[in-house]
DNA sequence: GAGTCAAGCTTACTCTGAGTAGGTTACTTG
DNA sequence: CAAGTAACCTACTCAGAGTAAGCTTGACTC
């Protein structure tokens, strides 16, 4: 089944052994939801016993947490990565915005956890943490409009960086389960419906 | 503290029950999150124990997905009827909108219960719920957009269904704690940044 | 090699909270 | 008032999160 060398029951260092209950927190919280995924099972996969991940993560939802906070990081990076060279703001924006489609494409668990919030039931912690991931969205639309239309409203600006990031969240969805629809025309849909009013806020 | 009478532990017709535990049960899951309520609470609360609970609504999901199709029932009727007797379509997806933020803005708890997915994490059943909430949502925005622009592909449509969907729920999340902000003005801010976009479809 | 320290690991628990079996009370109707 | 049923209760089971206390293995001194 899994390609690589099998070798069950190996000591690790606790880098390397926190990394791989990580990986398979990811996929057992993807599959079946928080709730349904329990410790036991967990441990068992990484061929130890559940106090270990306790001894690392400390509880469920701290184990959580740490799978969404390196998705967040790994979706920070991959768009932020995209936008340097751009020569216009257009530019900028369709290009994050593409890099975002991607990244919820080919990481497809990782994203899952994030949007289907299989976190704000969890508690306070990891709903924070899922809060703060699209917070940091919202900032860095906010300075690119902000770079690119100095003279609008602060308001409309912080409305309209809102508005992209809920239809990002929402057309992802959407677009992960529409086989012919690609990473570029999900934002070319995106730049469509959002770009004239936009820029058309400098006039109001 | 409770303005009304108190009459601790009347015996009550079950249709009356199902309607003051519902209520509770509202209450408890938007203040404390899904995992965090205790059916027991929950009971104490309704004066009553806690297998009257199990009796009406079979399982703590249950209740949940019966406080979350309330909510919805009632979401779906403000905007519908906000819509009647529009002159255009612009208009009607004004008025749509309009209704949607007071909604969402006096119905705190009901659509906290529905946003912040208390739910997906709950289970199928509840996830199941919400998302019906949403696509129902979509498919009324997309018969709107059907009738408005009858010569724009289908695909440009749903996506743009989708965006308005999306960014309709991060902005009211913005919108509720921005206490100088009206529902007017929220959905001003939408009909700016998409109205222009979803018209030029028409020229694609 | 013997001693010792720590990191990685385990067994065997406790305790909370969802869900249930089986019985009791009180209102209605003939 | 007998009988039936709707509303309700006490007292459990059971799964799964979280923990206490100790075992094992390898590396590093002397």
């Amino acid at each position: 089944m899994t390609g690589g060398k099998v070798e069950r029951k190996r000591r690790m260092p606790r880098a390397e052994r926190e990394r791989q209950m990580m990986a398979v927190a990811e996929e057992i919280f993807a599959d079946r939801g928080y709730l349904a995924a329990s410790m036991d099972d967990i441990a068992e996969l990484c061929g130890v016993s559940k106090p270990m991940i306790y001894e690392y993560f400390g509880s469920k939802e701290g184990l959580l947490v740490a799978c969404i906070r390196q998705a967040r990081t790994e979706l920070a990076k991959a768009t932020t990565e995209s936008v340097v060279g751009s020569t216009s703001a257009e530019e900028a924006l369709r290009r994050g915005l593409v890099a975002f489609f991607e990244f919820t494409d080919t990481h497809r668990r990782a994203w899952s956890l994030m949007l289907r919030s299989e976190a704000a039931v969890a508690g306070p912690a990891a709903a924070a943490e899922i809060e703060a991931g699209r917070q940091e969205q919202v900032e860095i639309d906010l300075a690119l409009f902000k770079a690119f239309l100095p003279d609008a409203p602060h308001q409309d600006l912080e409305a309209a960086a809102q508005i992209v990031v809920g239809a990002c969240e929402r057309l992802s969805l959407w677009y992960v389960n529409q086989d012919e629809v690609t990473a570029e025309q999900a934002a070319d849909h995106l730049m469509r419906a959002l770009w004239t009013g936009l820029s058309s806020m400098v006039e109001n």
